[in-house]
DNA sequence: AAAAGCCCCTGGATGC
DNA sequence: TGCATCCAGGGGCTTT
């Protein structure tokens, strides 16, 4: 489910509404990807200040500490005053004066993590390798080209890495690469300066696009609110294999890169 | 250093 | 209906 866009869409769902809450209690499930590591005290009685962004990790930002949250395949967070009975999937619970946050993660591949700051090992082992943040001024050109040429895996895999751009999964890849043009199995590092430059505005125009649509809703995927997203709906290639290419007709092909599916259009994407 | 493969886990779709 | 197989939006770890 959840790549940036989406990632993006939940944050905003609820972070205004959790900024200034007191935490009254955890209610942990079953074990995630990582031990969740809260202090032995608990988190009673500490305020979220803020939640932020890191690739597709939010960061909770407390009066002392942070939570780093992920949601890997599967996950989905939900911020209500008050929350059903726990399911079989619900694997968090942060109960707080406004509401309680919970994380759904059928498959629990997601992780909750508590770090003393964002500079303890904890955080930096989670988030120390990643890459530039593609919605912001610092995701340039320059550093972006020459990224590129220092690679030589096919481009789709190198978009997926994460440690050059974040935030960029297995939909927005072959979405952005349809947008610029590109094959996908095409070597990163024969990538030349011009199409760089049309790969970082696609990477950009299409993963904003998605924040404004609420997201992709494949199979599960909602805010915190509830509520589903539409981008998928304006997928040009993304689980299109056979049908036509929305510009010129030609069938969209796939093929397995890494282990994962890969879309794109043979005529649009001929190098 | 970089790339390729494997693995974590559950559930839905498909095929026999 | 039952059972086996494959696939899914991520990404860390190990091996080449």
């Amino acid at each position: 489910m959840p790549e940036l866009p989406e990632v993006e869409v939940t944050r905003l769902s609820f972070a205004d509404r959790i900024a200034g809450a007191r935490i009254e209690s955890v209610r942990l499930g079953k074990p995630l990807r990582w031990p969740a590591g809260l202090p032995a005290n608990g988190l009673a009685g500490r305020v979220v200040q803020a939640v932020r962004r890191r690739g597709k990790y939010l960061l909770l930002d407390l009066d002392e500490g942070l939570l780093l949250l992920h949601l890997g395949m599967s996950g989905s967070l939900s911020f209500a005053a008050r929350q059903p009975a726990a399911g079989v999937h619900d694997h968090f619970d942060l109960a707080t004066t406004r509401g309680v946050l919970r994380l759904n993660d059928p498959r629990r591949f997601g992780a909750v993590v508590y770090a003393h700051s964002e500079d303890s090992a904890e955080a930096v082992k989670l988030l120390g390798g990643l890459g530039v943040e593609p919605l912001t001024e610092a995701f340039g050109l320059d550093a972006f080209h020459a990224g590129l040429k220092r690679r030589h895996a096919p481009v789709k895999q190198v978009l997926l890495a994460g440690d050059l751009v974040v935030g960029v999964g297995n939909i927005y890849a072959s979405e952005a690469l349809f947008m610029a043009g590109i094959r996908p199995t095409l070597r990163a590092s024969r990538i030349s300066r011009p199409r760089a430059e049309k790969l970082r505005l696609a990477v950009r125009d299409v993963l904003a696009r998605a924040v404004a649509k609420g997201g992709s809703t494949l199979r599960d995927f909602s805010n915190a609110d509830g509520q589903a997203g539409y981008f998928q709906l304006e997928a040009m290639v993304y689980d299109r294999a056979g049908q036509p290419c929305r510009v010129c007709g030609t069938p969209v092909k796939s093929i397995r890169q890494g282990q994962r599916a890969t879309y794109f259009c043979p005529h649009c994407q001929k190098s």
